[in-house]
DNA sequence: AGACATTACATGCATCTGCATTCAATGCAC
DNA sequence: GTGCATTGAATGCAGATGCATGTAATGTCT
């Protein structure tokens, strides 16, 4: 009695996408915030600043401006700007001022933001692994 | 120059998952809402009331309780509860009691949900088609 | 029957999200 | 240079979501 009977296979595979990213999510977002106090939008953003592959990696590095990590979590730039604002709250990243062009912000890792990300990355992969394994 | 180059199977894989389900999403919630007024939550209930496979298929059809439609679209009980009040707000969906257990409450498509729904489906599987095919 | 746990759904509340808009800094044409 | 479009990010606002709770109906144990 298998439901989901579509008969159609392209409507099978995005509903089995949708469970699978709604298994998946629910459980990393579960257990990220009960272990160490992080949502999953937050765990992908700190992901992207602790790999630093910014194309605008100016010498320095992890520097990101705010569109393009964006782009990578797949928010808009209005919630990016308020999630960065919500990590900047909790000392995880920093603002800085692109000298370059002043209309650019750069996020950057804190020593605090590096910390709770290596904390919390055993933790991303083992969910992943228990479900995508 | 592939960005992503994580190096680990199961993190990549993740991400493959949020990208296709990010693309997809957002295409469907454009065209469907652009094109019928219809979110793609709400599409996803219609669907299921309209395949009409509820357990609870009580010599009627289209049957559904509200937990059970939220089990299949992937959203809590509450979430659920308010989408069927817009529905319902909307004219797509009837609320009805259940005689049997009169704490339950069935959800029932109406003409013009059927109608909406049917207008809507064939949008669904083109966007699918376009980015699953 | 009476007391208490459980189930099904609705609702108050806080949070997150996207869209539209705003504001400042740049770029471009002239 | 001046004027005008464009870009990068922040913010007002409305809508959707989940958690905790409320309420009513059932079930259970004695």
């Amino acid at each position: 009695m298998t439901r989901h009977k579509t008969g159609n296979d392209v409507i099978d595979r995005w509903r089995e996408l949708l469970l699978r990213h709604a298994t998946v999510s629910c459980a990393l977002e579960r257990e990220l915030g009960e272990r160490h106090g992080l949502g999953v939008s937050e765990f992908e953003v700190l992901d992207r600043l602790a790999e630093g592959l910014s194309t605008c990696d100016v010498g320095g590095k992890e520097k990101f401006r705010v569109q393009e990590l964006a782009d990578e979590v797949h928010l808009s730039q209005s919630a990016l700007s308020r999630l960065i604002a919500r990590l900047e709250r909790e000392g995880l990243v920093t603002r800085a001022l692109c000298e370059a062009d002043r209309r650019g912000v750069f996020v950057l890792l804190t020593d605090e933001g590096r910390k709770r990300h290596a904390e919390a990355a055993p933790t991303h992969l083992e969910v992943l692994t228990a479900h995508l394994g």
